[in-house]
RNA sequence: GGCCCCUUCGUCUAGCGGUCUAGGACAUUGCCCUCUCAAGGCAGAAACACGGGUUCGAGUCCCGUAGGGGCCA
């Protein structure tokens, strides 16, 4: 039997941090063994549902890479397949109707608990003879009395529940609609998932999903619960501990492969391996190799990863990745050769491509600012005549290339005794505004003599004379 | 409260009874490189929650305790 695993959000929000994991693991399982993902909305739950999360959802998976076999699919479109099963329930005595008034059970919940009890549901409708059409009712699961029901964990081995813990739960609502343990197993089982890969939050609702399965006569599927994330104070993820939603990073420059790398090391690993292609983590990735414990979200790790895939992927992917960037910031430019030499100076130091972009400024801007600090510091009557000779020298350079500049550079701190940063410094706040860029030489040969001369006359004419 | 899960450096983790004076990565500190900033290189500080067992020997197995988390309410 080939692998069949599946992702299903609730749409009441974009795609977290969280629920991405979820998806990474059941994605890299099913491509791993060469089965099928299977993409499911669970959105039964009207009031919270919305549209508008279902395409931020997908929009998430497919930034990510994720890509889907089959679906999405979605509960609100099942409805009938949840009451058919239900009534096969029935049909077979594995369910009973269940008259119980909802204001009869909080009344008895109540009382339960005044004597320090938990609640269950003690069964008064289990052996009902006759039916009252008119009445309406809950579908109620006929559940063992005792004996354990075993959860046989990929991650955690096997977990046991007493059966007595489990009390005959609702399937289907009074208003037709499935409970969610009711809903997810019909589901799973329907579409012949046969890896269930998902939050640990899930634990105690798998004894529940198991009785189901037991009843309907259905295979059960292999179970893996995975550690939840962590926010930096130990407790879940949420919005509390900065941006959560995966588009939120799409947002802030970071690149899929970073996200993806970063998310499927949290929880799992590999040996010493920290850097993975999404090649590398399909034929690597198994369960067996999954953490159980929490695991805490560090966005410095994640930060340093995009930075590392900055540097690391060829230029040209990352110099069309920074253009809509740059547009946010007015900036018009093309993806030509100057362009990708341009991105490939800067991004040694950007971890973002939000900083990539900011960092290419000078290199459109009409007029450079300059830094006030740094003005004040290099464009100072000192360099004054350093520059000027520069000016000259530059004027009649044949080419305007970095072993050129390197060599007219060399010329004049010999002349003068003076060390390259003496002159670096002045000239790199004349081009570029600030005492911070790539090599000197490099940002010269992307400007072009023509702006280059241009920017050290200007600077001249900024220098207080005295 | 009941049930269930978890527990190695600040963080992600390696470790699947002896090779652990516990390894790697991020972050952090120092040094090197150097025209600035990065990147890179080298070095450092930094952990087996606690208590009992089992065993010749435990980070590794078992049982408690504590702490954290989840689900049900």
């Amino acid at each position: 039997m080939s692998v069949r695993t599946r992702f299903a959000p609730s749409p009441t929000g974009a795609l977290h941090i969280g629920g991405a994991r979820t998806a990474i693991f059941n994605w890299l399982f099913a491509r791993h063994y060469g089965g099928r993902f299977i993409l499911r909305i669970e959105d039964t739950d009207r009031n919270r549902s919305t549209e508008e999360s279902i395409s931020e959802i997908l929009d998430g998976m497919m930034w990510l890479g994720l890509n889907w076999d089959e679906g999405p699919f979605r509960q609100s479109d099942r409805l009938s397949i949840y009451q058919e099963y239900a009534e096969r329930l029935l049909a077979s005595g594995k369910a009973y109707r269940c008259y119980c008034t909802p204001n009869e059970i909080e009344r008895r919940r109540k009382e339960a608990e005044k004597q320090g009890r938990v609640y269950r549901y003690e069964g008064t409708c289990r052996n009902l003879k006759s039916h009252s059409p008119d009445k309406p009712f809950a579908i109620r699961l006929a559940t063992p009395e005792e004996g354990n029901i075993e959860v046989e964990d990929l991650i955690r081995g096997t977990i046991s529940f007493d059966a007595k813990e489990i009390d005959d739960f609702v399937i289907q609502k009074t208003d037709g609609f499935p409970t969610y343990n009711f809903a997810v197993v019909i589901d799973d089982a329907t579409m012949d998932i046969t890896h269930v890969i998902r939050g640990d939050d899930h634990i105690a609702n798998t004894p529940k999903q198991i009785l189901i399965y037991e009843a309907l006569s259905q295979n059960i599927p292999k179970f893996a619960h995975v550690s939840m994330i962590l926010g930096s104070d130990k407790t879940r993820l949420s919005k509390r501990h900065g941006a959560t939603s995966v588009v939120a990073y799409r947002e802030m420059g970071y690149l899929p492969e970073a996200v993806v790398n970063y998310l499927a090391r949290l929880g799992w690993s590999y040996g010493d391996q920290e850097i993975f292609s999404k090649d590398e983590l399909i034929d690597k990735f198994t369960l067996d190799s999954v953490g159980k414990g929490a695991a805490v979200f560090n966005p410095e790790k994640l930060l340093w990863l995009n930075g590392w895939y900055i540097r690391n992927k060829p230029a040209e992917e990352i110099a069309e990745l920074v253009i809509p960037f740059l547009h946010k910031k007015g900036f018009q430019v093309a993806l030509d050769e100057r362009f990708i030499k341009i991105v490939n100076i800067l991004r040694e130091r950007a971890k973002t491509l939000v900083e990539l972009a900011d960092s290419a400024e000078y290199f459109f801007a009409d007029e450079i600012k300059y830094e006030g600090a740094a003005r004040k510091k290099f464009l100072t009557s000192d360099a004054l005549p350093i520059i000027e000779e520069l000016i000259n020298k530059l004027s009649s350079l044949r080419d305007f290339t970095v072993p050129e500049l390197q060599r007219i550079f060399g010329e004049i701190t010999e002349k003068r005794e003076i060390k390259l940063v003496q002159i670096a410094q002045p000239v790199r706040v004349a081009l570029t505004g600030g005492t911070v860029s790539p090599g000197i030489f490099e940002v010269m040969e992307v400007l072009g003599r023509e702006k280059v001369l241009e920017r050290l006359k200007r600077a001249v004419s900024q220098i207080p004379k005295n």
